[in-house]
DNA sequence: GTTAGCACTCTCACGGCGCGAGTGCCAACG
DNA sequence: CGTTGGCACTCGCGCCGTGAGAGTGCTAAC
């Protein structure tokens, strides 16, 4: 499909026009409101046109033209002008990624919200599923004679804790044997592999007769599930009432219930690599209730086995260029936090406060 | 305000029609649905002067009856019947809280929902900031060269760690003396006392010439602010478009946003002692967004410092009776589940299997 | 004190109507 | 041959008046 220079203007001056008003655009809007130089009945003549290709349409006759989701294929493929990131907004991004991170959970919340606010649309954050984690190492820690502390490493980059109280008195050679036990028959291994006779093995070794050698058990398997599990953030989702394609509430519920559904953001499309940024238009979605919202997700690597994907969802009238622009600056400022060199970890003053420049690698993002 | 008996039947009878139908009751629907021995115009005369109390109000001449706020009061001290909770709900709260802690936050938000998803309503929970908490202990364990893990205990109940990179190398005898260290003069002391000079001190008293000292004061003072902040978890938001009286979607948007913004849930009205539930109705509400909704708030304690409520909020025209009952069975299982004895730490088989009877003290929750 | 009857009031749903926006087509122009 | 102005036509939307229905208050009778 190749269409000439003005038809290409024409579209995009449609798209811009009814991306902001919401509303069917006329041939005497364009003439007036862009710097087109023909007549209004060029336009119109064009603009049929456009429609018998499928690009634009009209809700009902006499009514403006309004974009098809082909149209707005073309117009992210081909006629999107690079949207750039005001002064302000990278400060805001600069200053909310300044923060500490204490969990990776919290910072995904913490992004989801500072992207929705950014954006006017519902976010989502999340981290894909990490297939066969595995603990690498386990810890410990006496507190009194009934309570103690398993502290669990997970894959060099995540440390999870639980306080155990036990009826019984734990004294501190169970403690050292469970280590002993613990870091030579669960670590390395994914949690299906943590069977009951494994752990029957390891209680009746480690002489457990306070039943602590289960529920640490226990915890592991939990854990390991968990990190299978990816919760995915939601945040901003009332911000969908603002827009006038979903002024009917059922319409705009089935939207936020089907990303309120743990499983289901994961299932959105996602970039093929790090850095890129996928959009997805109407019923290019496979979920039966998107097709007629869009979804932006960047993706964005950290490290060898976190990939975080940061997404919106909105109507297919969105301002494609601000939005994906925005998710790109963002999930760079948090690949730079999450990568192992660059972390909140050390020496808090700075981090973020130099990094206006951080969108300067200017490459493309992917644009299907 | 004394009402006599048949006034009261009367009143009852509407309130329990009007909050099923949620339009408003008139004389004929009273004489046929409920077992009101007289005639309509003799109820009439009734509503009349129920009106005339204050706690009846027409929307608009001839129309049927609506209870005002202060009938609902009246309803809710004096004639709510005890609502008992089905075997099914019984069931679904006492699996749904046999679920392992992983952390209070995560039970906080799966206990928000659960509620939620049996009174229909948005559901909150949150724990009673604790002002001036302390950390009680600290534990260092080294990685590898150039990595540690701190671990510290929040007043016997709570622990929390974090993995530190550095860029050079930290010695065990750097983390013997920061132990030695933090243990005495971090222990005890609110995140206040946590000045820049003592800092600066633990550094030079450590010999740490890596900066880890600094991150690991920093981490203390987030985790001791973090306790304080007590983020609050929503759920079960879109419930409200459900009612007819949200069908504005402005409306229900702003009682979402209130409740949405941090540091507004914990001021909600709440119970004086654990076990309560405290039920405020429209008006009754401090917050001007909450004056045409009701609020209810059951509040359980466990252990000496956590106190923790949960609350639903929906629109005047409330069952408050389930909605009371079905709160206090679940903050009573919630209850149990964090009390230091109870909790399902050891022994994961049972919890909750025998609970079926959890209610049984049938002591009256507060009705103000 | 209670009841039946009746006139009155007010809301809400429905249908017809006119306005305005925008189109498609056509004839004229460069 | 592409472009332009003019014109008749179409269609959605908001406005308004009307009628049905529900429920009341009042009054007279039991």
């Amino acid at each position: 499909m190749e269409l000439d220079g003005r038809k290409k203007e024409i579209l995009r001056a449609v798209i811009d026009n009814y991306v902001t008003t919401a509303e069917p655009v006329g041939s005497k809007a364009l003439v007036s409101g862009d710097g087109l130089r023909v007549s209004a009945a060029t336009i119109r003549s064009e603009m049929a046109e456009l429609e018998s290709l499928g690009l634009l349409e009209q809700p009902h006759t006499s009514a403006g033209r309004v974009p098809t989701p082909a149209g707005y294929r073309v117009y992210v493929n081909e006629l999107m002008r690079e949207h750039k990131l005001s002064v302000d907004e990278m400060e805001t991004v600069n200053r909310a990624m300044r923060k500490r991170i204490l969990e990776l959970d919290e910072l995904l919340d913490d992004t989801g919200r500072l992207v929705s606010r950014l954006t006017s649309y519902p976010a989502y954050a999340l981290t894909a599923p990490r297939g066969g984690a595995t603990i690498s190492r386990y810890d410990f820690i006496g507190v009194d004679q009934n309570t103690f502390i398993v502290l669990v490493m997970l894959g060099g980059d995540t440390v999870k804790n639980k306080l155990i109280h036990s009826p019984s008195h734990v004294s501190p050679e169970l403690l050292t044997r469970m280590s002993a036990l613990f870091n030579a028959s669960f670590t390395g291994i994914t949690e299906d592999a943590m069977t009951a006779t494994l752990i029957a093995a390891t209680e009746r070794a480690a002489a457990d007769s306070a039943g602590v050698v289960a529920v640490v058990a226990g915890f592991s398997i939990e854990l390991l599930m968990d990190v299978k599990r990816t919760q995915p953030h939601l945040s901003g989702t009332l911000n969908l009432f603002d827009y006038p394609e979903y002024r009917d509430v059922g319409k705009a519920r089935r939207v936020i219930r089907y990303l309120s559904e743990e499983h289901n953001p994961v299932r959105l499309p996602a970039p093929a690599r790090g850095g890129d940024v996928k959009i997805t238009i109407g019923p290019e979605n496979l979920a039966e209730e998107l097709r007629d919202s869009s979804v932006v997700v960047a993706r964005c690597d950290a490290g060898a086995d976190i990939q975080v994907m940061v997404g919106v969802v909105g109507p297919t009238r969105m301002d494609y260029s601000k939005v994906a622009s925005r998710l790109e600056y963002i999930t760079r400022a948090l690949g730079w936090l999450l990568s192992p060199g660059g972390d909140g970890n050390l020496l808090p003053g700075e981090p973020g406060g130099e990094q206006t420049d951080i969108l300067e690698g200017d490459e493309d993002f992917e644009r299907n």
